[in-house]
DNA sequence: CATCTTAATACTTTTAAGGTATCAATGAAT
DNA sequence: ATTCATTGATACCTTAAAAGTATTAAGATG
């Protein structure tokens, strides 16, 4: 079987006539008259008969040609589909958060994305960062969200966002009055800190920064999650460093202060990793598309000061 | 596009290896990369990931793969459909038959067809002689069956079966004791007749039966169809000849007498009727089962006698 | 480093689709 | 009745494209 046939064959139907036929097919009669000769002889079927005047079709013949109408409907759908999933506007994207993600920039950077590319299907999947790192490796996800990246041979970053830090205390604390809290004084908090896994992660940071800042801090108590971290405090256990974006999570008892005199450093990423051999245009559309979502809130936040 | 082209590609797919791909085709393996590449090229898609063990599926191409499969299926059964419509076993077939058709040999005839053509489906249509080839001529129906029908130039018919005739009179009648009726006594009866359409038709077929027999009917009455006269019979209306197929209607205060002494054409035929240009196959194997169902009746009819 | 395997390329051969000229059959017009 | 125009089919030639052969380039493997 051949299109080419099938398609000839389709002109001629509707003309009923195979000069006129071929004249829309732009070649001449005699090889259109041999193919669909050829045509019906491989299906050992007539499907036109020939009178005088032209020709017209039998019903062997005027059922080929509604098969042949939805034949050629699929192809179109297949080439069309298969060219938008080559654009990486059609597909299926596995992506993992870590926790605490669902809160910030993630959840506001996926809705972007999807915006752009409504044919995509998002499958989220919450892991930790070694997790995640194994996850990429063994192609489960595509993309992963997470903080505080050591760089890795075959898995690279981008940045999303940087976040200023916050400390969550109890509403009762004298310092709970403060506009900011000097970071120097974190030394007087017992501090809740997450997460557990994955190095290097938040608490190392944090104690590089009061190290730098001339103090160690006083870790009471290590969690696996912002969320788990800021109940705490809420119950008397001390203060919390969070990242802005978890300050949305708001809690009976705890406030969240921003802090003043911080050492640069002070901020934490917010990155996406993926696989540097990942040669997907799902995965190009949607680093450019991240691209294209940091400039819009780069200047977002611009026109915000103005 | 080109079925070849997606053939080759689907081997491609399955083999992740242009080489046994090409064994699997029979053809060598540059020609195969050649097509693969033009394909790729057609769709502006990259299909296959190149690696130096052989090539793998994009997330493009796996859905390519998928379609394709659908698109092959479909156009196997297109191909499977059309076969079966040029050997009459897949369509439509639009039939007509007589009023009191729906009695005797024609469901018999129809059943059998439908048995060995399941997918052929039949629609019937109740209409009159002159009406029948009337819708022959404009192609509304392919077949008709009927009675008595005169000879046309266009028009051909198959003899289904002949029947004999018996007189429906009332059962308070002195002779409804008897176990036949002599012909000629026919004479001693108001006669119900019928059809009032379509010439030549069983009234005129019955005055010259009894013509040839010596004498002139009483006839009494016309009416449409066999049911109506029968049903006179049973108001007292006198007698009705009707075919042995119409005494399967058994109506209270009516029996049907066989008939003695008959003249040898007092049989009616059931026929049926096409166009003798219709060189439909449906029509082709309608008539062939025809042929079959007239000598499995004949044997059975033997079987019974034995 | 040599060797094997992979897909890709250069060039030739073969196949099949397309073109030109013409025919046979049918119907309409003179 | 004969001519003429129109239909699809056939014979033969040309062109395009698919397949084959030989070879290359790039990685992997021992």
């Amino acid at each position: 079987m051949d299109l080419r046939k099938l398609r000839y064959f389709k002109v001629v139907a509707d003309e009923k006539h195979i000069g006129r036929a071929a004249k829309v097919l732009h070649i001449s009669q005699p090889p259109l008259t041999r193919q669909i000769q050829q045509l019906e002889e491989e299906l050992g079927v007539t499907l036109f008969s020939r009178n005088p005047k032209g020709m017209e079709l039998t019903d062997a013949g005027a059922l080929l040609r509604e098969e042949v109408r939805n034949i050629f409907s699929l192809i179109e759908q297949a080439t069309e589909r298969t060219q938008k999933a080559g654009q990486g506007r059609l597909g299926r994207m596995d992506i993992a958060i870590f926790g605490s993600g669902i809160m910030g920039d993630i959840p506001k950077m996926l809705l972007f994305f999807k915006e752009r590319y409504p044919e995509v299907n998002i499958v989220l999947h919450t892991m930790g960062k070694g997790e995640q790192i194994k996850a990429l490796r063994q192609k489960r996800i595509s993309v992963g969200f997470n903080r505080l990246l050591a760089p890795l041979a075959d898995i690279s970053s981008e940045l999303v966002s940087m976040e200023k830090l916050r400390l969550a205390i109890s509403t009762k604390h004298p310092m709970a009055s403060l506009e900011h809290i000097p970071f120097e004084k974190i030394r007087e908090f017992p501090l809740v800190m997450y997460p557990t896994a994955g190095r290097p992660n938040f608490i190392d940071k944090t104690i590089r920064l009061c190290q730098l800042a001339g103090f160690t801090p006083d870790i009471s108590q290590e969690v696996g999650d912002a969320v788990t971290g800021v109940a705490l405090v809420a119950s008397g256990f001390g203060a919390c460093l969070v990242p802005e974006s978890a300050t949305v999570l708001s809690i009976p008892g705890v406030v969240y202060k921003p802090l003043s005199d911080t050492p640069d450093e002070a901020e934490v990423d917010l990155s996406c990793i993926y696989r540097n051999d990942d040669e997907s245009p799902l995965l190009k559309a949607f680093l450019e598309t991240l691209k294209e979502f940091r400039t819009i809130k780069d200047n977002r936040s611009l026109d915000e000061l103005c």
